[in-house]
DNA sequence: TCTTTTATGATAGTAATACTATCATTATAA
DNA sequence: TTATAATGATAGTATTACTATCATAAAAGA
């Protein structure tokens, strides 16, 4: 028996669905690896046409340009995180564990369901970390909200704000809280590595200090115990 | 009486010191303004030139290329940051206070003694709200971070820390938490610009808001009476 | 099976970006 | 007064970020 999961994308984040072919899929598959490797900054589709054996053109009758590709792609994690959460959560009862289970998904602690041929989600949330803030960071922010390329994370967002509610009801904040743990638990882990004395965690070996302390943030605000 | 605060920049920051020639301050105000109007990615130093009436060639000759000229201005504003916050927190006993004159501070809610006349503070702080993290999230981060660039930032958030130390010495967080403080004072304010659903605070309309989530993420953390 | 559609490849071309180099001119300092 | 340094003027290169055209192969429809 086996079980697929697909991931419903924006149509308007693509020119043609990458997922329909095989050339589309290599076009997501080697992205992720040529961003994870090289940055987004020099990461080009005439580098990225280079490596998968095709022409500039073709990349381009997929993707408008480079930045939607990017964003296709964190949006493509946030809705597999939101449904991760949502099968993770399910059947658990008590919200406090409910809170501890986004937290371990956060931090890529818990495992997955499914295999993606093409896409390697540990590369691909590597690349979140460092790249995912750039998809909306920029002048056309407004544009791309009002065509709903922020969906997915908005929607992750409210989902663990829900979270928050359920277990403190008083809490005031629980989407500005939601955001600040999705912000965080990329920060802190890029900060560990590479400008470790913006955190506690410089010495550490594995990322369960970084997991505490997003605890500690996330159950301090919401006190209650 | 008049009093002039220098603030000494790290030379490799810059080809030619910026600060020394009409020229160099005149880039200096004219990309604060047009990374603010046009957004950084779309920023370049061909229209910057157009702009001063200089050319692109003499540009070059303070500044390597773009990015090192944004992480200059970000530099720039976190030493004058860190310079405020002692001087505001001179004289201060509580660490109470402290804490929240350093988030007044961050929020751009604390009155400047100084006028700088190529800088407009406040532009350059809606420039940082959207663009700072772009100079530390790049494949080059940890040679920037060799070449000291992050140091402003890294002595801001130790002196944070510090103080949250002298607040609560069992606190175990005290670096990630300033670095979480210092990330959504940015945050917080373009979420509520751009993307308000991830704030609570879609219908404010002035700051206080975030001001007062600031707050409370940082004592509910820090505990203590 | 024949035909039409669709996807890709091959190739070319353009405007802009991100520089580097050279030389003349002007202002300043020794 | 002469050397030095800063800027302007101009030119040039490699790369980026696309767009356009045409040929071919594969798949789908009649």
């Amino acid at each position: 028996m086996e079980f697929q999961l697909q991931i419903k994308m924006n149509p308007k984040l693509y020119l043609r669905d990458p997922e329909q072919s095989p050339l589309g899929r290599n076009i997501i598959q080697h992205s992720i690896g040529m961003i994870h490797q090289i940055g987004f900054e020099d990461f080009t589709f005439r580098k990225l046409a280079a490596e998968i054996g095709t022409t500039e053109a073709s990349i381009y009758r997929y993707f408008e340009n480079k930045h939607k590709l990017l964003t296709y792609l964190i949006s493509w994690l946030w809705t597999w995180m939101e449904y991760q959460l949502v099968y993770h959560t399910n059947n658990v009862r008590s919200p406090k564990e409910k809170i501890l289970v986004v937290i371990r998904l956060l931090s890529f602690q818990l495992a997955d369901q499914f295999t993606f041929s093409h896409i390697d989600r540990n590369q691909l949330y590597q690349v979140a970390i460092t790249e995912s803030s750039k998809s909306y960071l920029t002048r056309h922010v407004m544009q791309d909200n009002k065509d709903q390329f922020f969906k997915p994370y908005k929607d992750l967002c409210a989902r663990i704000a829900a979270i928050f509610h359920e277990y403190n009801a008083a809490y005031k904040y629980p989407r500005s809280l939601s955001s600040t743990l999705l912000e965080m638990a990329h920060y802190q882990f890029f900060f560990k590595k590479n400008l470790p004395s913006l955190t506690d965690f410089a010495k550490d070996k594995d990322d369960a200090g970084v997991v505490q302390f997003l605890q500690n943030l996330v159950f301090s605000s919401l006190k209650k115990e």
